[in-house]
DNA sequence: TTTCCACAGGAAGGTACGGTCT
DNA sequence: AGACCGTACCTTCCTGTGGAAA
């Protein structure tokens, strides 16, 4: 019988193993690895191949909105956009490497500063990180305290100071706010006229939010727009073609069994054909078997891992919550516990009032920001219903089964005990038989 | 048809905080 | 030291929505 327990401080995690009396000598080894990976790097990220697959228009589109770059003119303000994993950033990379090499060769100086803006996400943030990427590590300027023209304008003299054409690469630019977006590139469509004399700056923006551009004002959009690139997600297919390019040379010979690759492109199909995660798909599963010390990869190791990949972020996410917004959390999953599969934001926030001290507690207004930011964040479902006798209203019900969320909350459940002096709220009860 | 009700969510503003500048 | 800057995080106010009731 498998229990769970509600209880502050107290919860017991659901497991097949019955509790062991006596205490054993643990012994941990490290087993070599038994045939799985010739090169594990090759599936992450950061590598980029010789060739890239399915992307030669988009390649070829690329190469022409950079070619005034290598002919030292003033270059086009370039736009990708395309779902995550859609091979943007992998492209900008290897593009980025041949551009290099041509401006060498043409003797033109070219500075390609890359930063991603997930994180930054006002004008000045952007512009700080800018300003720390060009400098060396004992050089970096704080994140706050400047006037904002200050930073501008330090940012363009470096630029001119360093002379040629600087590329402003800036990757997930759609997690920039609207109102920054648009400080930042009003700013950087008006450095030649108003910051600079010899030096040229062009930008490559990368976006994963296709109408990125209706954020725009429309006098930033003309100039910041002027070569759009579309990336379309991979197809199956294609993303079977990436991973047997990578799988080469990431595994031994035969350590993938029949169908590995298939169902690890048709999952990553059915997520928007993001390559990004085939490939962590196969990189996870290979830790599984290596982990087993098994010299074969099986379906079922790629179908872990996509359980695994999913439930993991997801606990990540609920681990980086602030204290309140964790309440919310927990307030949700004690009311799902009782049954309730889809509490309104009202009966959330009526829960969360009981969980903390009084003089902390934050108003609804609050709290339903908090119940929108979990349902963007993918722990939750919202679910927005018209009609009724009270009108519209949102419900919301939780992605995850309870305990790996309790599990990740067992600080904020340790508090709530703390909090409310009691062990035994009626919603905190024990639940039988999950 | 109008008013009421409960709710969602945008806008504006307050406060605390960590930082720089003079 | 104190003015100033930007950010984070919150509250209050207000408008819009849509079914129920008058």
């Amino acid at each position: 019988m498998r229990n769970h327990y509600y209880a502050p401080g107290h919860i017991t995690v659901a497991t097949n193993h019955p509790p062991t009396e006596q205490k054993t000598m643990s012994k941990v080894t490290f087993p070599v690895d038994t045939g799985i990976f010739k090169n594990r790097t090759t599936l992450k990220d950061s590598y980029t191949p010789d060739t890239l697959v399915g992307r030669d228009e988009e390649l070829e589109e690329y190469r022409n909105a950079l070619l005034p770059v290598v002919n030292n003119e003033e270059p086009d303000n370039t736009f990708l956009y395309g779902k995550t994993g859609s091979g943007k950033t992998a492209c900008t990379d290897y593009i980025g490497d041949l551009l290099k090499d041509a401006c060498e060769r043409s003797g033109v100086n070219l500075q390609f500063l890359q930063i991603n803006c997930k994180g930054p996400n006002t004008s000045y943030q952007v512009i700080t990180r800018l300003i720390n990427t060009m400098r060396e590590a004992n050089n970096q300027i704080s994140t706050s305290g400047y006037d904002e023209e200050t930073l501008y304008q330090t940012f363009f003299n470096e630029i001119e100071e360093r002379g040629g054409t600087t590329l402003l690469v800036l990757d997930e630019i759609d997690s920039i706010d609207t109102e920054a977006l648009n400080k930042l590139f009003y700013r950087v469509s008006r450095a030649r006229s108003n910051y600079l004399d010899e030096a040229k700056v062009g930008t490559i923006c990368i976006s994963g939010e296709l109408t990125l551009r209706d954020r725009l004002d429309t006098d930033v959009r003309s100039t910041l727009c002027e070569k759009s690139i579309e990336f379309e997600p991979y197809t199956a297919p294609e993303l079977q073609d990436i991973l047997h390019q990578r799988t080469d040379v990431a595994f031994c010979e035969g350590a993938l069994d029949v169908g590995v690759i298939e169902r690890a492109a048709a999952l990553a199909a059915q997520d928007g054909g993001d390559a990004r995660k085939a490939l962590d798909l196969l990189r996870e599963a290979g830790d599984f078997a290596r982990q087993e010390e098994r010299d074969e990869v099986k379906i079922q190791d790629v179908e872990r891992a996509e359980q695994e990949v999913r439930s993991d972020r997801i606990m990540q996410h609920i681990r980086n919550l602030s204290r309140h917004e964790r309440y919310c959390i927990y307030a949700l999953t004690t009311l799902h516990a009782e049954g309730e599969e889809r509490p309104r934001s009202q009966e959330v926030y009526q829960r969360y009032k009981k969980m903390v001290p009084q003089d902390e507690e934050y108003s609804a207004r609050t709290v339903r920001d908090y119940l929108q930011e979990f349902a963007e964040l993918d722990i939750t479902e919202r679910k927005c219903n018209t009609g009724g006798s009270q009108g519209n209203y949102n419900t919301h019900q939780l992605r995850f089964d309870e305990e790996p969320i309790l599990r990740a909350l067992e600080e904020t459940i340790a508090e709530c005990g703390v909090h409310r002096s009691v062990g035994h709220h009626d919603f905190l009860r024990k639940k039988k038989d999950l």
